[in-house]
DNA sequence: TGCTCATGTGTACAAGTGTTCACATATGTG
DNA sequence: CACATATGTGAACACTTGTACACATGAGCA
């Protein structure tokens, strides 16, 4: 699973992704693979239940350090971008997913981002930022929020791991569009 | 290119085809590749520019149907929801090449979605919606707008093509995503 | 100690791959 | 008409691919 992880993280799309490529990858025979997987979709299952556990390392750091709602998105955004850029790969391995040839596969994702927007809609009633949504409009506004920064991600994985002021760009970018989104939130009436 | 096309509206990612199946799938021998490309990666930008006039055309549909601004939203989403069911390959094509393999094809959709964009400000300010934002935040505006369009492509692409109910559902929440940002955009202050 | 089970190895094979080259056939223009 | 140019063909090449099978090794447990 390493070994497929760096082959995406150096530019290749998974669904290209041959048994023998990532077993030498590995540095290992391409009979072992057999082993562990019965053939690549099946690796591909695998990291989206190991993707799953990088988000929710994610949220679990977003909680503890958005204490007061005021830097809420910019302190979220923050912590999103760092974990996109420390963990490059995994989050390649996502973008490619959305759209990735396994149908498995992008349902394994698309459930995770469901979780994330359904956890996302949990913290803001309990921040109480949001009395007057109703729970289908909020959980419809954390979707939109999901799917924005999941956008970002594009933007973020495009550019050179260490271009700081792009980065900055984009961090700035993505925080004005959930700045945006809220605001809509914050005038919504049914 | 329309035999590629046909392989990745089949399920399959562009990222994973070959020359040889590319060919066999046009009833050609694979050496007549050669004649039209150089490598695959050639063949996927001159899908991005096709992709580029599918793009207009729909554009050129919406403008001359939304006639007034009240029905802006659920026209122009209606007509992207057809113009993707009518194109379902290309669009596959589309959301595919977002996190592609070859940077070049990204970079070609990256920036179809600015031009998008930059029309769709136009458009507005034409249409006088969206008198009190300065330029930059109508820009934004547009952006997250045509993201968000973006994104439900994975969600219309993901369901059966006719499959009506699934589709209206699609549909309709698009559209709350958009009255959602332009309740933002009409709320906006700087 | 010896047994079991998980994992890794080496060999083999048929099928598929990208690319080359020389050759054939259209198609349209002077 | 003849000729140039665009496109398609067939055979050939050196590799790579997925997968099968019998065998080796090592770790944990009785």
């Amino acid at each position: 699973m390493d070994a497929a992880l760096e082959l995406v993280g150096k530019g290749r799309h998974f669904a290209s992704l041959g048994i023998r490529e990532v077993t030498r990858q590995a540095g290992v025979v391409p009979t072992s693979f057999y082993r562990h997987f019965t053939n690549m979709d099946d690796l591909g299952l695998q990291l989206v239940d190991e993707l799953g556990l990088v988000l929710r390392r994610m949220m679990r750091e977003a909680r503890s350090n958005v204490l007061q709602a005021d830097k809420l998105i910019d302190e979220s955004v923050a912590i999103f971008i760092s974990h996109a850029r420390n963990n490059r790969s995994f989050f390649m391995f996502m973008a490619q997913g959305l759209a990735g040839e396994s149908r498995a596969v992008q349902e394994g994702i698309r459930s995770e981002m469901r979780y994330f927007a359904s956890e996302l809609a949990n913290d803001l009633r309990r921040l109480r930022v949001v009395d007057h949504l109703n729970d289908a409009d909020l959980d419809m506004t954390c979707d939109l929020v999901v799917r924005s920064v999941a956008f970002s991600l594009t933007d973020i994985l495009i550019i050179a791991p260490d271009d700081e002021s792009q980065t900055e760009q984009v961090r700035k970018r993505t925080a004005r569009f959930l700045q945006l989104i809220f605001v809509g939130a914050a005038n919504w009436t049914r």
